[in-house]
DNA sequence: TAACCAAATGCAAGAGCTTACATTTCTATT
DNA sequence: AATAGAAATGTAAGCTCTTGCATTTGGTTA
């Protein structure tokens, strides 16, 4: 409850001005509809009264905010940050503004994100992963609000998708890690009911397993949430259960960060007696010691291209193509041929 | 250009409902103020229509928003995406939204986000830092939108401010440092002609070199930009042109991270031959190798803090309290004693 | 049963902007 | 100097909600 006195509204700044308030609202959207001499008449009348042009009646009358959502999981993962950054970047030189919430993994946080951005004006929103229930699918078609889904690609879906195939990429990897000779395979994973990049890397693991004659029930899973701490418990777990396991596979960097630490800790040398593998390729993979082995994500390109399709579906109506990039494999130190 | 199809309206729920929009929208803002089966009747309406108010519309008619701009200078840097997860979640836990804006450290994108976000109808703002020219703070007074400074302390400015204050943190560093026995200091930093926190580290060190006597000039200054890489090659400037260096601050732990590497592709033993110190306290720090001396800056208190105040304020008019926090000294393992 | 009161609902006036259409002001042409 | 046509500006309707006030409903009480 602040704004005691009234904030300058157009009217405000027409009367300065001497001008209707139609060529107060031109001179902001179409500055050369009018007349050099009026403009500067208007413009000095809006710096006099620090005037600020109000979103909500412009949205309501103009039908459209120049607005795009973007929701995420958490922004504590430097991934998803630098990723919306990049999307962010995108949007802003074609004056497009980005409204961003985070979901803390949590479905029912999701829907609720996803209506209040909505409600807000969104022209489009930008999705991380398909899994959702298909009522929000349902609503966001009441809308018509379109959504792109990114960070994963399927392209069985036919919702368009810009991102790159999970269960591929941690496939070629794994496969990588068997022809080392490694047999004994875990995987400290995010839980999977609810992410489905989390799945599908399990998967693409389990895949790799089965093309080499291994049975997939073989891969040791331990599930934990987001965080360093987490990721050294894990891999505490895994090695506690499982002892004869040579290579443990992390659903994430930070995971994989936090196993290394503790296999420090527990004396395992790395990649000697256990190989580590994470997953995102962030900064902290490249200065972790021995620097870890992991699959980089693309996530500079995800965002802008997914910045790019948006806006040109949002200006020219342009169908979102749905775009597969790659998730190339990055081999640091931390793989090594399996002990015999 | 999308939404051919029209979004539903509060009319058409009331239409359909067959009860007037005042209902309708008592059923969404005051729910006891209506009877049970008018109730249910009307949220059926909703559900069918996957009706979504319009945020717009309300905003301009009830004159709030319960919302909440924050501007940061990148989400790139994780320090900054850690504390905003701690404003947003503080706001979401009382019914308020976030939004967020990212700046790139430029002045001119700041103000025009400043102004982006009062526009949307943010009822207050986040900022980060105190630098900023008098107009913007001017334009906040005239919108009557109160702003809080965060990431910065400064008891002489009349603007409330929740953070720590940057140069006595890094004054207190440097000083254990000289303590060491260091005389020739360097500093990697960003420019500080747009952000007071650089500024602020830069003098703190500055201080400690004229309490222990030294002339202030001594302090071996580069500027870079923000990176890993950045910090790579500003240490190798370092090095170059003064030789004599025994430690290296950097202004914060992405950059030290990168002149750590470089020392070490450099043939420097950290910390024997070279000490570097960062800021920030990101889990980069800990990662490190070796683990790196910095400063921490209690960004979720922060966050927290500054969430906390905002509500207070704009629910019960509350002024807001300045408050200083506490940035410690983390020792690790990238300074020693200088050698001689 | 009449009269009263609280609770529930409806009516209609804005809130600040954009834009189709109408009107006025220039410029260029004859 | 008269006038067509373009350029600049003005008028006013409409975008979707909230809310003060008016009206209706329904239960109590005398």
């Amino acid at each position: 409850m602040s704004k005691e006195q009234p904030t300058p509204t157009l009217q405000d700044v027409a009367t300065a001005a001497k001008v209707s308030t139609a060529t107060v609202s031109r001179c902001l959207n179409f500055p050369d509809q009018v007349k050099e001499k009026t403009r500067t008449k208007v413009l000095k009348a809006i710096k006099m009264l620090s005037y600020s042009p109000n979103f909500g009646a412009r949205a309501m009358a103009s039908r459209r905010t120049d607005t795009i959502g973007a929701i995420i999981p958490t922004m504590g993962n430097a991934i998803f940050a630098r990723g919306l950054q990049a999307f962010q970047d995108e949007l802003h030189q074609h004056g497009f503004t980005m409204l961003v919430a985070s979901t803390s993994y949590r479905e029912d946080i999701e829907e609720e994100q996803i209506r209040a951005l909505v409600g807000r004006g969104a022209d489009a929103l930008l999705l991380i992963g398909h899994a959702r229930s298909p009522e929000v699918y349902r609503f966001l078609d009441a809308q018509a609000v379109p959504a792109l889904v990114t960070w994963a690609f399927d392209a069985s879906l036919s919702r368009p998708s810009i991102g790159f195939d999970n269960q591929k990429a941690m496939c070629r990897m794994a496969k990588k890690v068997i022809d080392l000779g490694h047999r004994n395979l875990a995987l400290v994973s995010a839980e999977t009911i609810l992410n489905d990049r989390a799945k599908a890397r399990q998967l693409g693991i389990e895949d790799a397993l089965v093309a080499a004659n291994l049975c997939a029930k073989t891969l040791h899973i331990v599930k934990t949430t987001y965080g360093i701490e987490e990721g050294a418990t894990a891999f505490e777990q895994v090695m506690k259960a499982a002892p004869q396991t040579t290579a443990v596979f992390c659903g994430n960097d930070v995971l994989a960060v936090g196993a290394l630490r503790k296999a420090r800790e527990l004396g395992f040398k790395v990649p000697q007696d256990v190989s580590i593998i994470g997953f995102d390729d962030i900064e902290l993979a490249e200065i972790a010691y021995p620097a870890l082995t992991t699959v980089h994500v693309p996530h500079r390109e995800m965002g802008r291209r997914a910045g790019e399709a948006l806006i040109k579906l949002l200006n020219k109506g342009t169908q979102i193509e749905a775009v597969e990039l790659e998730a190339s494999l990055v081999f640091r130190d931390t793989l090594a041929p399996a002990r015999n």
